[in-house]
DNA sequence: CCCATACATAAGCAACCCTTTATGCATTAC
DNA sequence: GTAATGCATAAAGGGTTGCTTATGTATGGG
């Protein structure tokens, strides 16, 4: 109906950079750009860590828009998702950049 | 002497993001990005919050490299730092996505 | 149906984030 | 020199993150 207030943009992009600020969450990231797709045990496998731990992490990334899952029978296939990422780094460009740009424009004067 | 590892890699983005991951710290950033530079002290009654509290956000901010600040008598000036906010980006960008697109060139054949 | 597999979730706990209050340090004005 | 301003930092506390262990839920195989 409304579009989101500033509030609540703020808040979707906290918790956007919020998902990317651990180290774990980095290297899963690091390992489904690589892959392309993985399901959640195989991830686990991969980084040496129990199931319950990457399941947590994946939510953190999935609320973040980071990272969305696709269930296939009893797995559940994890991927970047690179759109909501495209769109939270405009959202940021929108929030510090694009007001540095028209502060220019009104220095010179368009 | 050496570059640094991937561990120590992983490190410094995720203290970026943190950075960049909490309502105030965006406020502070959008203000910045309106203004170019400004105090601290003027930040703190810009945004009605304790000259502490501000101190604080500034001090994650600089270390996630987002900010940079210079003394000006006592008065201290904080603006983005727009380089180091690039820098960030496209670590993050080769973390997860230049191994994409090679795979997709290996896919292809290349 | 029963059991195994794959994943999510809850409880409990240590560690960290974030805030306020108080204090310390640096710079300027007098 | 003293006083005042601008900012950083410390202590204390509540809230959240992140981990392990244990349990719950869903799908598929027998």
């Amino acid at each position: 109906m409304f579009p989101l207030g500033q509030r609540d943009e703020r808040h979707e992009l906290s918790d956007h950079f919020l998902a990317l600020a651990n180290v774990t969450r980095l290297r899963i990231l690091e390992r489904l750009g690589e892959v392309g797709e993985e399901s959640v045990n195989d991830l686990a496998v991969y980084l040496h860590m129990s199931q319950p731990r990457i399941s947590w992490h994946l939510r953190m990334l999935r609320v973040g828009g980071v990272v969305r899952t696709r269930r296939d029978g009893r797995q559940v296939y994890c991927s970047l998702d690179v759109e909501s990422l495209a769109r939270e780094r405009a959202r940021l460009d929108e929030l510090i950049g694009i007001k540095e740009r028209m502060k220019v424009r009104k220095e010179v004067g368009v």
